[in-house]
DNA sequence: ACGGTGACATACT
DNA sequence: CAGTATGCCACCG
């Protein structure tokens, strides 16, 4: 868990912003960052994602209630971290529907003119609030 | 305690 | 158009 207030209220944000992505939608860290109205740190939301508590923690935010998956680089790519956790996400993301292709260097991209979720603003946010 | 690293992105060279 | 630099800040050694 963050250590700071900052940093809870930052990956507060981050999980709750992720959490609008609708299903079989992906969009960016960049644009997660952006929705947060801190566009320079899209570091922080992976970092955030990194760190996120998992699923067996019982914690409000976890890798079962956050669907970390749809957050991928602006590429449209996801890129390489640990062994085959590249490919869960892909693969996480076809069982929502989304349809990924994996070129002959092993780089799994996502056509975001497709599946893209790029909105201006957090819809409940929108709503009222701020 | 401190510096390097990293689920990234943008600007500059 | 490809490589380098910088911002950001939690984490690891």
């Amino acid at each position: 868990m963050p250590h700071s207030e900052e940093a809870e209220w930052w990956a507060n944000a981050v999980y709750s912003a992720v959490q609008e992505i609708p299903a079989g939608k992906v969009t960016s860290y960049g644009h997660i960052a952006l929705l947060l109205g801190e566009p320079q740190r899209p570091r922080q939301v992976g970092v955030c994602l990194k760190v996120l508590a998992p699923a067996e923690s019982g914690a409000h935010f976890n890798s079962d209630t956050v669907p970390w998956q749809r957050v991928i680089n602006s590429k449209g790519m996801i890129s390489h971290r640990g062994p085959g956790s590249a490919q869960r996400q892909a693969e996480g993301l076809e069982a929502e529907g989304v349809e990924v292709t994996t070129d002959s260097m092993g780089d799994i991209h996502v056509d975001l003119s497709r599946y893209g979720w790029f909105p201006s603003r957090l819809p409940s946010e929108g709503a009222d609030e701020e």
